[in-house]
DNA sequence: CAACAGTTTGGAACAACGTTCCAGACGTGT
DNA sequence: ACACGTCTGGAACGTTGTTCCAAACTGTTG
């Protein structure tokens, strides 16, 4: 049943690792079959035997990922929701292409790794039953949000310096007409200093903040 | 072979309309230089004279609807904030692929028409100097997280009936393992019959309350 | 051990894409 | 009327996801 055909047998496993291998190195547009196919010295033709296309792969791909990066945590936290938001914010650094995925795919499977400890920790802070889908899907809607957003950064890095283009951004932002973007120029100064995994969490506690200040509210 | 001259002459604006158009009958993949140059009655080649390739033509498609749909508020509302996150929410939710846009490019320039405003409200609130960077992005970053969900669940709407497929993915929750995802399988239920809509305004207030105590707690 | 049946393989081929190229048609200033 | 620079749009290039199928391979049977 489960006999090698070969040393080098092809498998899902081992497509979808090359893939993940393909998109860290190469980035979002970089997966191709054809590269793919070398990378596993076959051609093209064969990996649909193991996946039906490429967004299947892509969703695979995001998964494992994900499914990787989320055992470590383990442990129920105080802080869970930080823990979580953190490990979700780190991957996407790390793997930007994941956040495009997880942004373009509706419900992706790999979500459930997320809103599932997040929901956990907010049945725990005694969140009333009707304020929870609330609650979690704002959590869920920031992080996807701020995570894209880096990984969106992310992804022209390559290109250019970090600070260089945050610091043209912001050049940008001072030359706005006055009158039509007073607050823009105002935090343009801002935008290169700033510590995004810092913002990131400091979203996180604002959320949390507002959750905890629902359940004192009713 | 004699071609005819075409009588109306082509123009960025006229390309940037019927590009507009197409995105919002055939969606984020539907399109092409071919079927544009066939809507404009010309050759894929001649498009390339006023628009530098299609990225650039993405982000002013994206940029004209977000600016034609901001100019509507106007008027500082006390619940500006609401306001402009829900002109934004029913943008994306009319023309999903603006979401695809918006969280793909790093610091569209289209952001800028949503920060702006935001930005203001957030200085009539009286946040401290120090804090405002915070919230804004918080804001920022949870609408288009939130508004990027429901571009993605509205690209495949076509396929399949919104309703039908929330009840489909409630049940797949539903039967989960109950030991791994007891959240997940606990909210289930809550999923098919939610509002979008409602659920992204309760998202803003939830920020909007953090950040009125992140205000009290300094 | 030999013959068969069912997969798996991987290279060729197809349609469609973004983009480039350029001969010719156009419009304008002289 | 002429010339010159701009606009046009069809052809062509390279690349993509995907399909197809003859050949190679594996496991089972006679």
């Amino acid at each position: 049943m489960t006999t090698q055909r070969r040393t080098d047998a092809l498998s899902r496993e081992r497509i979808v690792a090359a893939a993940v291998e393909i998109l860290d190195v190469d980035g979002d547009d970089g997966l191709t079959f054809r590269r793919l196919a070398g990378h596993l010295r076959t051609g093209p033709g064969a990996i649909y035997n193991h996946v039906a296309n490429k967004s299947e792969l892509l969703t695979a791909a995001t998964d494992a990922v994900l499914a990787a990066a989320m055992t470590a945590d383990a442990a129920d936290d105080v802080d869970m929701v930080r823990a979580v938001a953190l490990v979700v914010f780190d991957t996407i650094d790390a793997h930007p292409w994941v956040g495009t995925q997880l942004s373009r795919v509706p419900s992706h499977p790999a979500m459930l790794r997320i809103l599932e400890p997040i929901g956990r920790q907010v049945q725990a802070l005694g969140v009333a039953e009707a304020d929870q889908f609330t609650s979690v899907s704002a959590l869920l809607a920031y992080i996807l949000g701020a995570s894209g957003q880096n990984a969106a950064n992310a992804r022209m890095l390559p290109d250019t310096d970090r600070t260089d283009f945050l610091t043209s951004v912001s050049v940008g932002w001072a030359n706005l007409d006055p009158g039509e973007y007073p607050f823009t120029r105002h935090i343009a100064q801002q935008l290169p200093g700033h510590d995004d995994r810092e913002q990131f969490l400091a979203g996180i506690d604002l959320i949390l903040a507002g959750i905890r200040m629902l359940g004192q509210a009713s």
